[in-house]
DNA sequence: AATCTATATGCTAATTTGATAATATAATCA
DNA sequence: TGATTATATTATCAAATTAGCATATAGATT
């Protein structure tokens, strides 16, 4: 029986974890601006189409996406942008450290 | 061999990865404007000794948390405060989403 | 109806992650 | 030195995640 606050951590840490798999950040990047169905993703993202699946799947459930169908077809898209205020700021934390590192790198030479 | 791309959802995956867990988050929620012994957390955290020691390092490894030794006593602390703007707007995701939820029931009383 | 296309689901094996307990290390203190 | 304290590491096992393949579903086409 988990108080109030591990509660949240723990709904935190699942929203992360849906996007805590390298595909699952390709795609929600390849929809950044555009809708896609299933198929062109699977061409595009050289993905299997199971596995493609179900990436879109837990990335639907967790909020992140939404799709539509269309016959048989189904399109994905982004579902609330603000989750690039999520990912914009991890990409500048690591050129970030990045930087940093090369930095030190840079005194390597003199001595 | 993956490509420049790949390596790069890579590592934002594996950033990610390790801020997803319930009591890594507690962590950096705790020392979030202080520093703090391991045995300080050990005991406001109610997390067993070994295994905060590992979700410790964990952070530390992923350059969210520094550390720093005074005789036998580890104090770690918050590295770089970006990592805030990382975690704000998930709060800010959840909340919303939270509130549609909300905006949905309301209307069950109703007809 | 039989086939084809697009997507989802189920199954299994491999890998990763996590919890717990035990042990190690290292500094301090008696 | 021996005991104590603070933290890290190791070992073991259970649980979660993932990949890949096979199968299911459902609509479209012949």
């Amino acid at each position: 029986m988990p108080n109030n606050e591990e509660l949240v951590f723990k709904i935190k840490a699942d929203f992360l974890k849906s996007l805590a798999h390298p595909i699952r950040l390709g795609i929600i990047e390849y929809l950044k601006n555009k809708e896609a169905s299933v198929g062109e993703m699977v061409k595009e993202l050289r993905v299997e189409q199971s596995g493609l699946s179900k990436h879109l799947a837990i990335l639907r459930q967790a909020g992140i996406l939404t799709s539509r169908q269309e016959k048989v077809t189904v399109y994905y898209s982004v579902r609330d942008r603000d989750i690039f205020h999520v990912l914009r700021p991890i990409a500048e934390i690591l050129r970030k450290k990045l930087n940093e590192s090369n930095e030190v790198l840079a005194h390597l030479g003199r001595v």
